[in-house]
DNA sequence: GGCCTAATTGTTAGCGCTAACATATTTTGC
DNA sequence: GCAAAATATGTTAGCGCTAACAATTAGGCC
C-alpha cells in the first residue's frame, strides 16, 4: 500500500493526492471540488482550495480524460486562419465554449477536403466530446471517423438539409442572388462574377448569382474563375484580367471582400471610376469595407454568431439535450455602399 | 487475469489492445509502431498497420501522455487572433511543430498579463512540453508557474536580454527609429506619433521613434496614445482628433498599419493629398500595405519566421539540445513608399 | 431516543498507454 | 561451433484521475 501512495508524486508534479494529503481529504474530494461538484461542505472545499492553492497544484486533463471518457476538449476545423470570416467564426465558438469549461482543439484544412480528414483523425487523438466542421461537403472517409465514437457534430456556415445532420449559417446561395438582384436594380447590364479559392460556398454563391440574374432575364454573367487563394494582390490581378477580357464590362461580384479590395485599389491605381466606370461587389464585410473610398458593397454575414451558435448546438449534443432546431438559419444582410 | 484483458474495450473504441490481438502481437509493439520507432520488423510493423487501419485505430493522447510523461503539446499564448500578425506567427508555429508530431495548444490573452498568466494556468493541464509567450513581458506569476515543471519557454517578437532566457524577434524600439530616420531624411517638420492598444510592443516603437528624432535634433513628437484596441476605424477616428489638434502635422507615424490604413482611407474621404499634405506610415507591412493608393510607407516584420524559428528554438530545448544562440534577431525591412 | 432518509466523505478498481525491465532470437567474431 | 553482442519482442507495473459503490454522519420525525 506505501508504494501505491507516494506522498510526492514520481515525476515532480503536484497531484491531486499531494493536495488531499495536505487538506486531510480523499482524492475523490479534491476531484470533485476541482469539478465544481455539489456534495461537499463548505469547510471541505475551502481546505482543499487553500491546500490546492499553496501547493501550485494545477489538474491534469489527461488523466481526466482518460478515467472519465470525457475529454472536455472540443475538435474544430476550419479552412484557414489567415481568413478573418473565420477567426470571427471562431471567437464565436470560444467565447460559449469555454464558458462551459471546454477547450478547443483546433486545426486548419487549408480548404481541402483530404486535408480535413487527416486533421480530423490527429485531432481524434485528443478524444474531443464533439466535432465543429466548416461547410456540409466532407469526404466519406470524414463523416466515417465520426460514426465509430458516434461523435455530435455540427456544420458551420452553410445549412445542411440532410436529415440527423446539424448546421448553423445561412444560404451561400442566397446571398450571391442578393447581389445579383442589387445590380439588377440599379440597371447593370454587362455583368460579371469572379471567384478565387473554389470551396462549396464561394462557387455556392456563384450558382445563386447566376440563377438570380436568369431570373430577371439578363445573359449569363462574364465569368473568371480561379483555383488559387484569395488575396488582395489576386484580385488586383484578376481586375486586369477582367478589364482585358470583357472591356465593356458594367459590374463585377467579387466572391469575397479581399478580392475586391484588391479590384477596389487598382481602379483607383488605374484612375477607374468606381461605381461611374465599373461597380464592385464583395461578400463578407469586412472591417475595411466600410472605409476605402468608395465604401465597398458587400454582403455583411453573421460568423460571430454563427461561432457562438454552433457552439451552443454542440453544447445541448454533447449534454444529451435535443438542440430547439437541427438547422439554424442567421441570414445576412445586403450593404448597398458606394461602390456599386 | 482475463478481466484485465477485455478484447473489445469498455468504452467502445478500439484500443491498443485490440489492435495488439488482430495483429498477434503484443501491445508494446503496437505502441513502438505508432510511435516509428526503430526495433520493430518490417513484417510485424506491416501486420500492425494493417490491424490498425482495418480496425479504425485511433491512438490516445491522454493515455499516451499520461504514461509517457511527454504530451506532444506546445502551449502557445498570442494576444489576438484578430490581429494578422500573430495569425502569421502561428502559421510559422505550426509548420515547423506540426512536422515534428507536436500539436499547439492555443489561447488568447487580450493583451492583458492577467489574463495571460489566467490562460497558461489553464493550458498547463495539458502538460505542454514547452511553452511559446508572446512578448518579454509577464508576471512574475506567469513565469512563476513555469518554474516548477522546470518548462521550456521561447518568447517571441521581442529581444530578452534576461540570462537564461530565449527569445526570437527584433527590436521593436529600432523599427519606430526606422521611421522616424525615415521622416527625417524626407525633411518633414512636424512629426507625430499615433498609438493604440498600449502593448509593450508599441510603447517600444513610440520610445525608439522619439529617441531617433531627438538625435536628429529635432522637436518631440505631438502625440495621440488611446488605450483602445487597434482597427481601421480607431484610425480614422484618430486621424480626425490629430488634424483637429496639430493643424499643421505633417507627418504621423501610426504604430501599427491597421491603424494607418484607417487614417489613409480617412484622408481619402477628406480629400487630404497624402503624402503631400499629410505624411502617413504604418507598423507590419500588411498585405494591404503595398496595395493602397497611395502605397503605404511602413516597417515589413518578418513575422513568419519569427514563429518558424521560436518553434525550432523551442523544438530544441524540448530535445534537451542547446539552441544555437539564446537570442535571435530577425531584423526588420523598411518599405518606404508612396505615402511618405 | 430510534429509525429512516439525505447529505457528505471515502475505498477500490481501472481508463489506455508506455518505461523499464525481462526474454527470446539472430548475428558476429574468432 | 560457441560465447558475446546486437536485435526483436514480451511482461509488468504504474502514470493521475474519476465512476461506482460503500461507509459514515447529520437531520427529521414520531
Amino acid at each position: 500500500m506505501a508504494a501505491r501512495k507516494p506522498r510526492t508524486s514520481v515525476r515532480g508534479r503536484v497531484t491531486i493526492e499531494e493536495v488531499a494529503a495536505a487538506a486531510g481529504a480523499s482524492t475523490i474530494s479534491v476531484s470533485r471540488a476541482f469539478r465544481g461538484s455539489a456534495r461537499l461542505s463548505p469547510d471541505l472545499r475551502a481546505r482543499i482550495e487553500n491546500a490546492a492553492a499553496a501547493l501550485g497544484y494545477v489538474p491534469d486533463r489527461a488523466a481526466s480524460a482518460l478515467a472519465s471518457a470525457r475529454s472536455m476538449n472540443v475538435a474544430v476545423l476550419v479552412p484557414s486562419i489567415t481568413n478573418m470570416v473565420f477567426v470571427d467564426m471562431l471567437a464565436g465558438i470560444d467565447a460559449v465554449l469555454s464558458q462551459a469549461r471546454y477547450q478547443i482543439i483546433m486545426a486548419t484544412t487549408n480548404y481541402c477536403p483530404a486535408e480535413e480528414q487527416r486533421q480530423l483523425h490527429g485531432l481524434l487523438a485528443f478524444r474531443p466530446d464533439g466535432v465543429l466542421l466548416t461547410g456540409i461537403d466532407h469526404l466519406p472517409g470524414t463523416l466515417n471517423l465520426l460514426k465509430a465514437p458516434a461523435l455530435p457534430v455540427v456544420h458551420m456556415m452553410e445549412l445542411n438539409h440532410q436529415v440527423g445532420s446539424y448546421s448553423v449559417g445561412f444560404s451561400q446561395d442566397e446571398g450571391g442572388a442578393a447581389i445579383a438582384r442589387h445590380f439588377v436594380g440599379r440597371g447593370y447590364g454587362r455583368i460579371g462574377f469572379v471567384a478565387a479559392q473554389l470551396d462549396p460556398r464561394t462557387l455556392a454563391r456563384g450558382a445563386g448569382f447566376r440563377r438570380a440574374l436568369k431570373e430577371a432575364g439578363l445573359d449569363a454573367p462574364y465569368e473568371l474563375m480561379v483555383p488559387d487563394r484569395s488575396s488582395i494582390a489576386l484580385g488586383a490581378t484578376l481586375l486586369d484580367r477582367v478589364l482585358t477580357e470583357c472591356p465593356d464590362i458594367e459590374a463585377v461580384f467579387f466572391c469575397n471582400d479581399d478580392l475586391a479590395h484588391g479590384a477596389l485599389f487598382r481602379c483607383q491605381r488605374l484612375g477607374i471610376a468606381v461605381p461611374q466606370r465599373l461597380a464592385i461587389a464583395g461578400f463578407n464585410d469586412l472591417p475595411a469595407s466600410s472605409w476605402t473610398v468608395p465604401a465597398l458593397s458587400t454582403v455583411a454575414t453573421p460568423r460571430h454568431e454563427i461561432g457562438r451558435k454552433s457552439a451552443a448546438m454542440l453544447l445541448d449534443l454533447m449534454c444529451g439535450r435535443t438542440p430547439e432546431a437541427a438547422r439554424l438559419d442567421l441570414g445576412f444582410t445586403l450593404h448597398a455602399r458606394e461602390s456599386s
